[in-house]
DNA sequence: GTCTATAAGATGATAGAC
DNA sequence: GTCTATCATCTTATAGAC
């Protein structure tokens, strides 16, 4: 279980310098990921020696998954937050963010980087992974399930895989676009897949892929 | 630019003990990331040390870019080698490997973790996965312009878009997956994404989720 | 071709002074 | 709270014997 773990008590001095490191670690985890990003590097650039780090969080895994939670709580564009927004107004907040995002790249390469490498064994976001994807998932089926019942029924797998859908999209363009940035427009193609997907959800469509018995 | 270095000339032995080597390092790397995969775990899995390994490889990076198109030459489920299929029965093939790609999790865990590495700053594989995008985008949008030209025009951008969004969706899919292996159905949630977005790019539709004057 | 030995450097973490 | 010093590993890479 990922718990926030009150600083309950601390000088304001000591709460900024807390927040400095955190900031600095995410820049250099999202940059280098969580291997190669050095406790070093992140002490440069908050000016301290790597040893005035570890005092404030004990050890690297540990100040990785506070980043983690850091980001959660600061980061106001979350999704699965207070204002969620609700039906397809949940769906056009999904493509603002990806135009939003497509001006953040640095944010958006710390997310596809930590998520990519949290999938390696062992991995101390792992967890921190799984619970967001599950929560954002549910997220949004909520959403198809609120628009659903204004269009009519839908089975509960389709929402369930358009989901799971709408979040690898978004995911998948990110890694693309991160790769090369001329050739994928982030916002316009995550705007395109969506509406593909709820189009797909809503209105029955012909199938063209189907086949009867495919080799599975 | 990524080359292929034939090893012109050597004992059958020595390939042999060089493909065994690529293949553990391919294991390696795959769950434990570049970054994390050493030398000395991948020669103990053929019986080594790591001076042996080094000896046929010259360098722990040579050894990851000789293992990512030993993987291109090897793997028959190839998309943009010989046997391309053209037109639908592309989105069949894909689909047809996402209901493989469930039984290969090893497979399909390398290839995560490392595209989400290669986006770190100057990470080894990142030009192997810029080319490897580009290709196997270029060979989607082929299908699709020959499915376009049967069942109507359709604007370049559609294409376009919806050439990356099939990737996307695969390997986001992929990486819900292999975190949540119980939440996500990889073969039907694939399919469902890429029949969602071949209709889209097929019929017209009707937009949901477009508003008139999204903030941008 | 493979090993042993070793270099050479980096890294996470601890101990203790200030 | 932060630093210096130091530890204990770990890791890539090289040199040279067999």
């Amino acid at each position: 279980m990922i718990m926030a773990r009150k600083q309950a008590k601390s000088r304001p001095e000591t709460v900024r310098k807390r927040a400095e490191i955190l900031h600095a670690a995410m820049e250099i985890f999202g940059a280098k990921g969580f291997a190669s990003g050095t406790l070093a590097e992140i002490a440069d650039q908050v000016d301290m020696t790597h040893a005035g780090v570890l005092h404030h969080f004990g050890s690297k895994t540990q100040l990785l998954l506070e980043v983690l939670d850091y980001r959660d709580q600061t980061d106001v564009a979350d999704l699965v937050e207070q204002h969620i927004p609700g039906g397809l107004e949940m769906f056009r907040h999904l493509v603002r963010t990806a135009f939003a995002n497509a001006r953040r790249a640095g944010i958006v390469q710390a997310f596809a980087v930590l998520s990519g490498e949290s999938v390696t064994d062992d991995h101390p976001a792992r967890e921190y992974f799984q619970v967001r994807y599950r929560n954002l998932r549910s997220g949004i089926a909520d959403a198809f399930a609120e628009v659903c019942a204004q269009h009519g029924v839908t089975e509960p797998d389709t929402i369930t895989h358009a989901s799971a859908s709408i979040l690898a999209v978004m995911d998948g363009l990110q890694v693309q676009w991160l790769l090369q940035p001329e050739a994928v427009e982030l916002g316009p193609a995550t705007e395109f897949a969506i509406e593909a997907i709820v189009a797909a959800v809503l209105s029955p469509q012909p199938r063209f892929v189907a086949t009867p018995d495919p080799a599975r």
